[in-house]
DNA sequence: CCACGCTCCTGCGCGC
DNA sequence: TGCGCGCAGGAGCGTG
């Protein structure tokens, strides 16, 4: 599942689409999380993409005389393909550059792909994002001061996209830990001195995933794509029942909101 | 403003 | 070996 570090090495490795006119647009299926525009292909079709950018996990396509933006859910991936390959079930969309092609698969199909003509900050999705983790605006102050009179817990807070966008489950579970934070701690209740370390460890956790994968850009290019998804080694995600890493107790599991969080009870207070 | 629950969808793992 | 069930998750949106 793409978490911002996946989306990031995407936006990275799609770049030699950059600057190549767009000889067709291909939509098989439209129906994603919101339905494709039908002018699209009459949108995109002779433009070309002038840079690729990424707002938290949107990616964003400036084509000049608007964007493209799309979001790549839950099973989502983007990969440049030869155009004759033929494509398999769940690839919906293709963004033809001649030879090559950008091939969207999306099996859930929780993705998204829109278009607007307008200032691409300003849509509807991005305008009210909050600050983006890997940036010098991402602090423990950002995590303190939006928590004061909260109720909600810090592992809710840090999923909160108005406060820091693109830390998605696995991200808070694992800084969490790092942080040596329980996810169950009220947020309102958590000194700035902490909320600082775990700033840090959001950032440390993805900025090591983004080098990961980096190193195997080509490989994500070029192929199939699945080996430039990095195997990150969780310290607790995925892990109840199982020895944590530090201090040998077993890892907990239990319900926020909707959502599986895990915990190592010894190390996390 | 805040918190929470619902919703979309398919692949996978598990139990029998 | 096969079948069917339930879970997983991003994030917008509606409701209280």
């Amino acid at each position: 599942m793409p978490e911002l570090p996946e989306v990031e090495i995407t936006r990275r490795g799609i770049g030699p689409i950059v600057g190549l006119p767009i000889t067709q647009v291909v939509v098989r299926n439209s129906r994603l999380r919101w339905p494709i525009p039908s002018y699209l292909a009459e949108a995109l079709t002779g433009k070309s993409v002038r840079r690729i950018l990424r707002r938290a996990k949107y990616l964003l396509f400036d084509v000049g005389e608007g964007w493209l933006i799309v979001h790549l859910g839950m099973s989502g991936s983007l990969r440049i393909v030869e155009s004759q390959e033929p494509p398999r079930v769940h690839d919906h969309v293709d963004w033809v550059f001649g030879d090559v092609s950008l091939r969207l698969r999306d099996p859930r199909r929780f993705g998204a792909v829109l278009w607007t003509s307008g200032a691409v900050e300003k849509h509807a999705l991005l305008a009210r994002l909050g600050v983006e983790p890997l940036s010098d605006e991402f602090s423990g102050r950002v995590l303190y001061e939006s928590s004061r009179r909260r109720s909600a817990s810090v592992k809710q807070l840090l999923m909160d996209h108005k406060v820091v966008v693109g830390v998605g489950n696995i991200y808070a579970n694992e800084s969490l830990f790092r942080a040596g934070i329980h996810p169950g701690t009220p947020s309102g209740r958590i000194t700035k001195r902490r909320y600082d370390r775990l700033a840090s460890e959001v950032k440390l956790t993805m900025h090591a995933a983004i080098e990961a994968g980096g190193s195997s850009l080509r490989d994500f290019v070029h192929s199939d794509g699945s080996r430039g998804y990095f195997q990150q080694q969780y310290c607790v995600y995925g892990r109840s029942g199982l020895p944590c890493h530090s201090c040998g107790r077993l890892v907990k599991i239990t319900r926020t909101g909707q959502r599986s969080t895990f915990y190592c009870p010894n190390c996390q207070h």
